[in-house]
DNA sequence: AGTTTCGGTGTACAACTGTGCACAGAGTAT
DNA sequence: ATACTCTGTGCACAGTTGTACACCGAAACT
């Protein structure tokens, strides 16, 4: 048993995990402003009361959901930055890397996309914040890409929004899909689309007319 | 009073499109899966259990607010289709378009775009279904357009399923947005995203490598 | 060793939920 | 005028909800 030597702290943080991986079980069919505080307690295994002691409302408990899912994102951008056959076929690549981060974390993603529109005010613009700062570091980065790197910081911004939005909604459909097939062909028509976004980047100028 | 001489069918018709609007107005700070069949009821100023003559369950009650969410949208869609000075400026005045039909309709959109991608399967397929008809239909429209009018029919769905994802993201963006020149905003850089998209078009050819 | 701190328990309660049932009263059909 | 058909009402009930409160026992501190 190594419950007999565990620190105070230690302990409270184990059921915190509890608790934050219950609401993440739990949304996979609920919606997470539908989910009682109750539910959530039941599925970790303790008494409702002692919710309290870790966090003080659900829409706390959302929040912490988001930076948790936000730092698994993080690793996946860090992933595909230290990818060193990425310059050559960045789009297959990134798509490569994104279909492997879902699938490895389908309950953050599913809690960010389905909380980005929906749920309380608060949550949905914690996400929507932290996706625009994505945006902005995506657009930093394009700023290296050929063709791309005489463009305003407003172009890079838009093209890394436009870029942004399609990598959400692609993983929108990745979540909806179950069978290994669809899969593939979600991920081929996601290359497709990419490559046609930034096909535009050739012949793009700034206010054509 | 007109509720003198009204016949059965219109009362009955009545209370269920008070039933919808309450709904409808109700999800304007809730999520509509946290709504309350009680809830619904009584902003509609009718007992509970009188629901049950107009929907099975608040599921059924969803897909007819789906019904009606797409039905003013295809309006617009005739408005756009039938505006004369569409195709030299089309991006503009479908931005335009767009842009009027979420401020006319602002509920019904916010119900549409929260509910796609949470709420329950049902109702998220339901929206997905016809979204996807919309792009499909899009697809059509766009094998006019020079440079398109080459183009593979997969190649035409692609394309218009990008646009799609971009007025889908353009309407939740309008949706958070309250003062008018935050609109504008959202309103310049749509248009900048549409053309930077339809830019490939002259450059795209499928299978470029 | 004695005291304090604190994560988790158990009980309790008022508020709310969905829905079954009997019934009213107006619209409709005969 | 009489009988039938409905939409909406009223009441009831069991189940669930959030949270207040007193409490326990072990880790942490003195």
């Amino acid at each position: 048993m190594n419950t007999r030597t565990e620190t105070r702290q230690e302990r409270k943080q184990r059921t915190r995990q509890e608790l934050l991986g219950a609401a993440l079980r739990l949304v996979e069919d609920k919606s997470f402003s539908s989910l009682s505080l109750r539910e959530v307690t039941r599925e970790a295994g303790v008494v409702p009361t002692a919710f309290y002691r870790h966090f003080e409302s659900m829409e706390a408990l959302g929040l912490a959901l988001i930076d948790e899912s936000f730092r698994t994102l993080r690793e996946m951008i860090r992933d595909a930055r230290s990818d060193p056959s990425m310059f050559e076929h960045v789009i297959h690549r990134s798509v490569a890397i994104l279909v492997r981060h879902v699938n490895s974390n389908r309950p953050h993603f599913r809690f960010l996309v389905r909380e980005r529109s929906s749920g309380l005010a608060p949550i949905r613009h914690a996400i929507r914040a932290q996706v625009r700062l994505f945006a902005s570091e995506l657009a930093t980065d394009l700023a290296r890409f050929p063709y791309m790197n005489k463009w305003s910081t407003e172009d890079l911004q838009v093209m890394a929004g436009l870029i942004v939005n399609l990598m959400v909604s692609i993983v929108e459909e990745l979540l909806e899909a179950d069978d290994p097939e669809a899969e593939e062909e979600i991920r081929r028509l996601a290359e497709k689309q990419l490559r046609m976004v930034v096909m535009a980047a050739p012949t793009w100028r700034s206010k054509p007319n």
